[in-house]
DNA sequence: TTATAATATGAGCTTAGTTCATATTTTGTC
DNA sequence: GACAAAATATGAACTAAGCTCATATTATAA
C-alpha cells in the first residue's frame, strides 16, 4: 500500500485577516510554545509527521488543543517552526565560517571546511533528516526511479568515452551530475527569466568543469 | 494564513494484503484510468493538489468515487501515477541522447545538449512544475530563506577574494553552490555509508572545480 | 437458463484538523 | 480593594476530506 504522503494543501489561502493566533509574548506562553515544539519534534521523528495528530501533540505537551491553535495557525505551522529552529542552528554554524581568514584561505580548504560543516550538522541533528525526508517523499520515489535510469545511462556513456576509471567512479560521477543538474534546473524554474537563463548557463559550466577534472580532453 | 501544505501521511503503512484496487486490464477501465489522470492533472494544475478532492476528480471524470478507489489505493497514488507519466516522457527524450555520436562528441557540447534538453522538457510540460512545486513546498519556504542568507554571505566572501566580477556573477555562483551542495549532501544522507562518504568527496570536487573556473588561484 | 464470479456504485463512516462559545485570569482605574 | 474591561485559556463539538463496503449490476461459465 502506498504511503499517504501529501494531503490537504490549501491553494487559494483565504488570508484570514483577523488572525486569532498570536506570537507568545509572555514567558509562560513561550515556554508552552517551546514545549509544543519539543514534543512535536520527538513525535514527528518517532511516528512521522503524517501520523502525528495535533491532538496528540497537545496532549503530550499538556496543553489544550485550543491553546495549541492560538500559537500555530495550523499543523503545518508547527513543522515550519521546527524548520526555522533547525535553520537557525545551521545559520549559527555558518557564521563561524564568515571570517577574513576564510576569505583568504585556499579554495580547496574553504570548500572542504564548508562541506564538512554541513555534513557535521546533519550528523549532529539527525532529526532534521528524519522529519523532512518524510515530508518531501512524494516525488522522490518516482524521481529516484527515473534518476536511477538516467544515472545508469550516463555512467555507461562515460565508460565508452574513457574506460580507465573504476565502475564505482562512473556511478558517483553520474549520480552527482544527474542530481545536481536536475535540482538546479528545477529550481531555475521558479526564478525570474533573466536569472533563470543565467542559471542554465551556470549548470552547464558547473557540469562541464566537473567532467573535465575526470576526463581531461585530449587535444587532437 | 499559512498554506496547509502537508497533511495526512501514513507512517506505518498497514500493508493491506488483500488489495482491493487492481490495475486496469480491459480497454474500458484503462480509458477510465486515463480519464481520471487527465482530469486530475488539470485540476491539480488549476486548483492545486491539496485543494482538489478525490470526489471532485471522480465527478469531473464521470467516474463514481468507488471506482476511482478501485484503480488508486489513495489520493497520493494519483499523484504518483502522474509523476510516472511525466517521468516516462522525460525518459523518452533522454533515449534520443543515448547514441554513439553523443559518446564521441566533445564534453562541452554533450553538456549543453543535455542541459537544454532538460530545460526544453520543463518548457514543454509546465504542468510538471505547477503540480510538483506545490507538493514540495513545505520546507522550501523556510529553506529558501536560510539559503538566501547563505548565498548572500558566500557572495560577499567571494567579492573579498576577487572583485573583478560583476555582482550578479557572485550571486549566480553562490546560488549554484549553495543549492547544488545542499541538495547533494541532503541526498547523501539516504545513501549507504560508503557511497555517502564518496558523495561528500564528490561534492568537494564539484564545488572546487566550479570555483576554480571563476577564481583561478594565482600560484604564490 | 441458471449459477457463479467479477466489477460498479455511492451513501455513509471515520477521523484529523480546526473552531468558538464560555470560563478563567490578568490588567487597568478609581 | 473593588469593579470593569480586556486578554487568554479551554475542550466539546463541528467540518469536511479521504476512504469503505454492502448492495446492485454486469460478465462469464456450465
Amino acid at each position: 500500500m502506498a504511503e499517504n504522503m501529501v494531503e490537504e494543501m490549501a491553494a487559494s489561502s483565504p488570508k484570514n485577516v483577523t488572525r486569532r493566533w498570536r506570537k507568545p509574548r509572555q514567558a509562560r506562553s513561550l515556554a508552552r510554545v517551546n514545549r509544543i515544539l519539543d514534543v512535536a519534534e520527538t513525535m514527528f521523528i518517532e511516528e512521522g509527521y503524517g501520523s502525528t495528530t495535533t491532538k496528540a501533540i497537545a496532549a503530550q505537551a499538556k496543553v489544550p488543543i485550543g491553546s495549541l491553535y492560538q500559537f500555530f495557525p495550523d499543523k503545518a505551522a508547527i513543522l515550519q517552526a521546527l524548520a526555522e529552529r533547525y535553520s537557525e542552528l545551521l545559520q549559527q554554524r555558518f557564521q563561524a565560517f564568515d571570517t577574513d581568514e576564510m576569505a583568504r584561505c585556499p579554495l580547496v580548504e574553504y570548500v572542504s571546511i564548508i562541506t564538512e560543516g554541513v555534513d557535521q550538522f546533519f550528523s549532529d541533528y539527525p532529526g532534521y533528516y528524519a522529519i523532512f525526508m518524510e515530508v518531501q517523499s512524494v516525488l522522490p520515489e518516482v524521481e529516484d526511479a527515473t534518476d536511477s535510469e538516467l544515472i545508469q545511462n550516463m555512467a555507461k556513456l562515460f565508460m565508452k568515452r574513457d574506460s580507465s576509471l573504476k565502475s564505482e567512479d562512473y556511478e558517483a560521477i553520474a549520480f552527482v551530475t544527474v542530481k545536481a543538474m536536475g535540482n538546479l534546473q528545477w529550481l531555475s524554474l521558479g526564478q525570474p527569466p533573466r536569472f533563470r537563463q543565467r542559471l542554465v548557463e551556470e549548470v552547464k559550466r558547473l557540469t562541464f568543469h566537473y567532467f573535465q577534472c575526470y576526463f581531461p580532453e585530449t587535444p587532437d
